[in-house]
DNA sequence: TTGAAAGCGCTAACAC
DNA sequence: GTGTTAGCGCTTTCAA
């Protein structure tokens, strides 16, 4: 009910005029000591706190940085957030941040909320449909600097602003796996897929086309399997697979749903893992390791994603202009469900 | 590099004073329809954007809720915070998400962050550390609503406001998966618990305890396995519990970790679950359907309770006095683990 | 060592 | 129908 206690409040009580006070509550060495301590002392007992939003409204932005996610229950993504919250925390800013739910719609809606905020920065990760970045672009025109973070956006032409970006590698991972595979003695091996045009759907199968090529394999496009993100179609793909006159030894994976999918699809076929069909899939989840067999992943280093984004937007928001782009490592883990004994 | 556009800026451009400005964005009838329609066009082409921070100044607050959890990268807690954000929007306040780590001189910083930033209102679970609440109580004097939310926090006495809360039923979940068990055929059940200390465990203990006396059964305190939450430990209990002299036929495990754990522990001694041990699980977690057997659980309505959690908020924001208090049901869900064919 | 006053962007009460 | 003015809480010249 009550207003919490201002500058002015303090300064009424003791006697003492407003810019006095505030100059004491900042250690102010011009003001005597004794005054300093009496203006802290009632501040304490007054519950003074300072009001962040009357410095905003001079310095123009709030201590606050602004994160929009396309989709808030994941793993990956909270712990892109849990990365970039860890690092805004210790340089004094919090983070706000907004879900677009994979809508164009709604990621504008949070740019312009945030903007209307005045945060001091946005970290991104676009919808799936996001195609037009003038909601980002208008950012410029406050100055708001923006770090996209695990999906990048297009080179900008001319007239848009190049952004900062932290991503994953996702061509070298793809073809890391692709390589493991081809080590454990695979020859014939298949991509699952998610929806092609993602583009990290296009770069991991970039890796895993190129890996075959450095290693003189065959490229069928009968090895190339798209599927939808669901457990059924990514099952309906699988067997489609396997059903191939020349069966795949080896799958990848593109990601949680369609590793866990294919596992499933290839045990009720009767098939063995690894020995039929070796499998490695990119993932973001642990319980990779709950299940039998074990399953070998690549793993983005999510955490370090966000923390990355967040170190770059601090440089942006405290000057620096350069975009820079950052590419994080992925982590291969080999666990039963690649790892043929044939040697 | 650019400050963003402002209603000074606007009204210089046009020769207006920056009141009409102000009345002809706001749709004011006052202001003659060219004069409005004007001044949009021109804020458009400036690509103006209403100054939030300005606004709160007058208004006091900002319309933003914050939200403190103990930790981030949890299923449950970015569901709950998904639950929050979306009644969030929906009502036009932005989310702020600050994380404790269950720390209790964490969760005071970020309660103090909130405050300065005169956030609109808090949600907050408290760490486990959390025994004083008078950084709450502050709150209070700022007029700023505080609802807690999966961790219910003692009941204040008199000195102590009370608070809205949104929690999950813990004592009827743990009684139902009790009578689960025992409607299964079994007669000796353990639980198998987190540390003691938990508010949670004690109440599942409770409902656990409560379902053996309603169906006159002992209650054994051999039965009653304490672990930490980590799997080696948790291996640990269990294998303890199986090696009884009287080996339980059914056991209840207070998470995701411990109802793992039990998993690997009992498949690893050779018995069948549920035939030789019955095993059903608290879980916030989706594979438990991916193991063999599928796992039988108790799920919190994660998203159900941020959602709860914030209409209380927005209606103590509105000017709701009155504490509520919100219990959401869990829901049980059996599977091979705990489903016996033995009628 | 302290005070007075201006100004950050906006709205609303009060002119005219 | 539009302008003038005050004020939200704070910092920061400029004066004293």
């Amino acid at each position: 009910m009550n207003k919490p206690a201002s500058l002015k409040d303090i300064a009424a009580k003791l006697g003492l005029s407003v810019a006095t006070v505030s100059r004491a509550l900042q250690d102010n060495p011009a003001i005597s000591l004794q005054t300093r301590q009496l203006v802290m002392q009632t501040a304490r007992e007054m519950h003074y706190s300072k009001n962040f939003i009357a410095n905003s409204l001079r310095s123009g932005q709030l201590p606050v940085i602004g994160v929009i996610v396309p989709h808030g229950v994941t793993l990956f993504y909270s712990s892109v957030l849990d990365g970039i919250e860890q690092e805004a925390s210790k340089a004094g800013y919090a983070v706000i941040s907004m879900n677009s739910h994979e809508s164009f719609a709604d990621e504008r809606h949070n740019v312009d909320s945030l903007r209307q905020l005045h945060v001091a920065g946005i970290i991104a990760s676009v919808t799936q449909e996001t195609e037009s970045f003038d909601h980002f672009a208008a950012l410029a025109d406050d100055s708001i600097p923006v770090v996209f973070v695990a999906r990048d956006i297009p080179d900008g032409n001319a007239n848009t602003p190049v952004y900062s970006s932290v991503t994953a590698d996702s061509v070298e991972a793809a073809h890391r796996a692709t390589r493991h595979l081809i080590e454990q003695g695979c020859r014939n091996i298949a991509i699952l897929c998610g929806p092609s045009r993602l583009k990290m759907v296009q770069e991991r199968k970039h890796g895993y086309i190129e890996a075959l090529h450095d290693n003189r394999l065959l490229v069928r496009p009968e090895y190339v399997a798209y599927s939808d993100i669901d457990v059924a179609s990514a099952i309906d793909a699988t067997n489609a697979l396997l059903d191939l006159p020349e069966r795949p030894d080896g799958i990848i994976a593109l990601n949680d749903t369609l590793l866990f999918a294919a596992m499933k699809a290839i045990k009720l076929s009767g098939l063995r893992i690894p020995d039929d069909v070796a499998l490695i899939g990119f993932s973001d989840v642990e319980y990779v390791e709950d299940v039998t067999p074990t399953l070998s992943t690549i793993e983005d280093q999510s955490h370090l994603m966000g923390q990355t984004a967040c170190q770059l937007l601090l440089d942006h928001i405290r000057g620096q202009q350069l975009p820079i782009h950052r590419i994080i490592p992925t982590i291969q883990k080999i666990r039963e469900s690649s790892h043929k004994l044939i040697f």
